[in-house]
DNA sequence: CTTCCTTGTTCTTTATTTGTTCTCGTGCTA
DNA sequence: TAGCACGAGAACAAATAAAGAACAAGGAAG
């Protein structure tokens, strides 16, 4: 996915990420240039050109002072250090894999909808859990646990292969796995069968409808 | 803040943001130039057009001394730091007044959640959307708009008095106000009587429960 | 109320800055 | 040698900025 940069553009990009709160607004090649001890806007912009081709950066055609990075470099840099954003890992659908996603994406979640363990964000497909409010599309906020309480929404994963988002009742010889839905039937399992993934600790949902 | 603002542009805001309080009245524009060191009023009024355009600075028409920050461009500086939060300001409870929060609370709201807009969150309480997947106790997320589009769900101010959350459905001589929950009624006004103060464009829900 | 100066607004014209593209030259390496 | 990374600089076009003229509305003084 990234490309190797050259070791000037590496120093280019470098010294645009140290250095993005310090400028009140984006520097403009000329800026750079003295930064960098370069006395040609042109050869800086071939750098410049060849980040924009890397998605680092980002420079509106013409328009001054307009070197931005990427949100794709920000989440580079910052998912680490930032404790209020949570990884897209994938896409759950009742009785599939849970669906890796290709480059896995952070959001920000607020405090209220996530807890003090690791979590993680899956996008739910299907209308299994309907009269839970949770709907084709929802994003839903995992705490990633191995175990749960009767009564709780899991992630499970069933006979090693099938993932599914379920209430689950667990008892001595049999786990049930209840869908929030009166069109489909509650499924009952060997309790080894169903391996917990995590439980259901927020959700969310865009009504504007562009993802 | 994501805006693009012209080196000058931001010279000017920067000026006025640092000195609001040290003017006893607004400058006029002649003192500005002078402070920024113009001859022109006519060059200065463009980088003010500029900035009333990014809703940063309002400034009535001739008014002479009437230039003052917005109140965004006040809430900007407290949060520029972090433009993924969102400030959570009251309760929306069908047939009341919004109630205010106390404290104004911010909170980290992912970028599919909101819009490019102004936004903010308010917590639902009833369950007149209920049908739609928003419950008791959900937080939803409306950009700031007075206008909407027949089969969006709006925030509606009724006879200045009541807000509430519903389907809007607009035609030329009444306002209609639809519910999600089949138990309760549509309701019918006169176009006058409802005021829209935004439109749903997010959703969110903890399972943690201590909200 | 009328008059006059101030101030905001709009235009046109001109100048300056900045992004972009090219060409050319240098060194380094396979 | 050919290919590559890198830099300098020229030349051009678009974006940005400034100045100044002209006009209209505001507000103060009489």
């Amino acid at each position: 996915m990234i490309k190797s940069l050259t070791r000037k553009q590496q120093e280019v990009f470098d010294f645009l990420l140290q250095n993005q709160d310090k400028f009140p607004h984006p520097p403009t090649l000329e800026e750079l240039c003295a930064c960098m001890g370069l006395k040609s806007r042109g050869s800086l912009h071939n750098h410049i050109k060849a980040l924009i081709n890397e998605n680092l950066i980002e420079a509106p055609e013409r328009k001054q002072r307009g070197i931005r990075l990427t949100n794709y470099a920000k989440e580079m840099i910052n998912h680490s250090d930032d404790q209020s954003s949570l990884p897209f890992v994938g896409i759950i659908a009742a009785g599939k894999p849970i669906e890796a996603v290709e480059n896995i994406t952070y959001m920000a979640i607020p405090e209220q909808l996530k807890t003090q363990k690791p979590c993680y964000i899956l996008k739910v497909k299907g209308d299994s859990m309907i009269e839970q409010g949770i709907y084709d599309g929802d994003w839903v906020i995992i705490e990633q646990r191995s175990y749960a309480r009767n009564g709780e929404i899991v992630v499970a994963l069933i006979n090693k292969a099938e993932a599914t988002l379920k209430f689950i009742e667990q008892y001595p010889h049999e786990t049930l796995l209840i869908p929030a839905n009166s069109a489909m039937e509650a499924m009952h399992y060997n309790p080894e069968q169903v391996e917990i993934q995590g439980v259901l600790v927020g959700q969310m949902r865009s009504y504007t409808k562009n993802h």
